[in-house]
DNA sequence: CTGGTACCGTACGGTACGGTTCGGCAACAC
DNA sequence: GTGTTGCCGAACCGTACCGTACGGTACCAG
């Protein structure tokens, strides 16, 4: 992580941001998770050290602040697809349950709760297009990675189902269950990594009941 | 629903709010759902007709005019808990499709949506207790309902968990999926009844498959 | 008729914030 | 030296909005 990561982090987002206005984006972004919603461009000036005019000659807009923030926040968060053409049972277990804890983990911190209520309050006026931002590097993100490990699933005879689409959203709710939606509410839901873990594996293991290849099922029928 | 429910509003909420104060928490209620968070003292005393004077001599704030209109529709949208002692599986499982339609259909429409993007977008600043008001009516008032019929059917031997809270809390992802998420974040997820009936029998197979009594894998194992 | 109460409509004060402008300063070009 | 550029700090402007105050009206009590 530390070394790859960084590597696409700098060669990606520095084509389109500046050393100086990614310290000006991660000054943003702290406020943002600090204060929630009440942002005002004085203070992300003062914050950041630099002047209002520099803010809005680089960025526009407070609206244009706000999705570069969260553009170049998403930027941060892209993991390289995973490779494997062929997979046992095993590995996609432990893939799903992998998946499973990061996603359980980046939606009860700091930076995802911040985000994506500020995302939803400005869903519904002026459609802003940072929803739709959020929107796809939060569930379609989370959609295009594993998609492809549902059908190598499939394929491998691990997996059975019809729509991909289908199995994939199943998966989501056994993951995300009401965690997300009461987060989002201000309820203080602590998950240590051990509850994480241990949440993941419960649902890699409900999903395998409901799309695993059912082999004992036949004979009884 | 139109005498039983009308008396249960009128019987409950008068006691709260007289009627000409209902005639202005409705009017708040539609500009909420119309016009997002957006939402000025000024517009609210002309689109109910009133002063603003009497708004802050009725709900003292702005906050308190808010948190009203929540409670007051949260009141509106109270259910009586059903009463059955003994339940067969046919009727269990019709219980929790309707269980799954109902809680589809209020996620997916206007007021549900415009609540919780404000409530979401207050969370973070000013803990306002608005959070914890929608959080009240929403998940927890469906862990709330819903409990007391999972007992009832894992009395009557139709299902098998060990924890009531996790059966729930799994039942809920099943149904709700990513469409909350979404939906708040601006996707227009459009479900006509035919659908939410098929997503609500669909969720409602797939938890009977986990936490169904399952006679066939004894036999197998 | 007089007083009181409840309310509407509107105008006003205070403040916060988005966005613009200006002075100053450092670095670099020539 | 004299521009020129890029940025910071601060002052400034217009506007939106919360909360309050005041005048006017309808209704009821005595």
């Amino acid at each position: 992580m530390p070394s790859a990561l960084a590597a696409i982090q700098s060669q990606v987002s520095e084509a389109k941001f500046s050393k100086r206005q990614q310290e000006v984006l991660s000054a943003v972004l702290n406020l943002i998770v600090r204060e929630g919603g009440s942002l005002t461009m004085e203070r992300v000036a003062k914050s950041a050290s630099c002047s209002k005019e520099t803010l809005y000659k680089w960025f526009g807009d407070r609206q244009g602040l706000l999705t570069a923030t969260v553009q170049w926040q998403a930027l941060k968060v892209q993991v390289s697809p995973l490779d494997g053409s062929t997979l046992d049972e095993a590995t996609l277990m432990s893939t799903l349950v992998g998946f499973a804890r990061d996603w359980l983990a980046v939606l009860t911190g700091d930076v995802s709760i911040a985000l994506n209520r500020m995302a939803i309050s400005q869903a519904g006026s002026a459609s802003s297009g940072l929803g739709s931002i959020v929107l796809k590097n939060g569930p379609f993100a989370m959609r295009r990675r594993l998609l492809p490990v549902l059908m190598l699933g499939r394929n491998a005879g691990h997996l059975e189902f019809k729509d991909g689409d289908e199995a994939f959203s199943c998966f989501f709710g056994l993951v995300v269950r009401d965690i997300q939606i009461r987060v989002l509410l201000g309820e203080d839901v602590s998950l240590d990594e051990a509850q994480i873990v241990r949440e993941a594996e419960a649902a890699t293991r409900q999903f395998f009941a409901l799309y695993g290849k059912k082999i004992k099922l036949k004979s009884t029928k």
